[in-house]
DNA sequence: TACCGATACGGATCCGTACCGATACGCCAG
DNA sequence: CTGGCGTATCGGTACGGATCCGTATCGGTA
């Protein structure tokens, strides 16, 4: 998957020749990423992005139409599945590992989430972005998770909360900055995962 | 903050006798929280509310200095408790209750919350206005109802998960919008607690 | 007579485009 | 394979248009 321009869209899709490296583009996506979390996503401006990156509105405005396709390949370029990589050997412990890795992440990606959620509400190209790039492989790692669980006889499958637990994990990473004005941490999600998932499966 | 007028939530212009009725600052607290919950905090403009009411910036400018200020009057203006009218007898009927109310309100709180939930967290003033008028009083309310539910015997004391029921409540209302892309309803979050959070507390 | 609504104002910001040299890439002659 | 040329893209800047800020002014009115 380099970047090469699969998928930016050019002019004409004629043969493009961007001097621009992927080092460059991930200078670009970074910066925007960033200043949707501190700023939020409506007081992003691509004065600001091409300020804080020294290059010119021009360079952002030939490479990417509108401020929402410009967002939408940042989030696309940071794609990632942090779930898929966890495997304990048990569902208890997959969980709770799952638990300390959201926690982990929940500054950047639950800020970004917030940020955003108001965004992708009215348009349609970056909520599909912000799902492919962030939620569904979280989700299928989740699941698959589960699948296991119930294959080596952990959980029954037909437990009801099975179909929840993805909504309880997502859940207490955004509830928990309304509730007590901070941002989930490992400890915290750690402590749900113990205190209200793990027992509503039957486990420990 | 000294306002003469205690009594009616009036104006925080202190010592002025303002021409403006309460219905007629209900209709600018409505339509700047219509305003947020359509285009986003950030995309409200003074001059929109002013529009949108015909009064004029001069007006919303002399009663509340900022926006941040008038959008956390609104929100105060606004404050309910609504988990506190619930009382069914049982814990398990006030919570499928809860549930039902929280899915009711939610595409207008929840919307309300997505909206504001990243503005909250550079602005004290609104972040507690957000908290006292639509956080604490549901959360307190929730709170009572489980405490009387342990009076009642019906759960222990102990049971570590009561901690956590406000954040698993909250949690789906913010969590579904994200993994499946529409709000919450009534059905949902009913379902979500007969399958997650009743069971974790031994109930049914 | 103090407040309301309407309007005008200067300042600020950002949009999206256009233009400008300078640069580094792609291609081809040698 | 190598060197050099043509040129598209780069960063920088300027531009008109648009929007909103927060204030000031004014006539009307209860």
């Amino acid at each position: 998957m380099t970047s090469q321009d699969a998928d930016r869209p050019g002019p004409a899709g004629a043969s493009r020749r961007s001097k621009i490296t992927p080092e460059r583009e991930r200078e670009f996506f970074d910066a925007v990423l960033e200043q949707i979390r501190t700023c939020g996503y409506d007081a992003v401006t691509m004065e600001g992005v091409a300020a804080s990156t020294r290059c010119s509105k021009s360079t952002l405005y030939r490479q990417w139409r509108t401020k929402p396709q410009f967002v939408a390949a940042a989030l696309r370029s940071s794609a990632r599945a942090r779930f898929a990589l966890i495997d304990t050997g048990t569902l208890a412990g997959d969980l709770r590992e799952a638990a300390r890795c959201a926690g982990e992440w929940s500054p950047k990606d639950a800020t970004l989430f917030q940020a955003l959620g108001h965004a992708v509400q009215q348009d349609r190209e970056l909520a599909q972005a912000l799902r492919e790039a962030l939620v569904d492989p979280e989700i299928a790692a989740l699941k698959e998770i589960l699948r296991r669980g119930v294959e080596r006889g952990e959980v029954d499958a037909d437990n009801p909360a099975l179909e929840y637990v993805p909504a309880q994990i997502f859940g207490v990473l955004r509830a928990r900055p309304v509730l007590e004005g901070c941002n989930a941490d490992p400890d915290y999600v750690l402590r749900f995962v113990e205190a209200a998932v793990l027992p509503v499966l039957g486990l420990e």
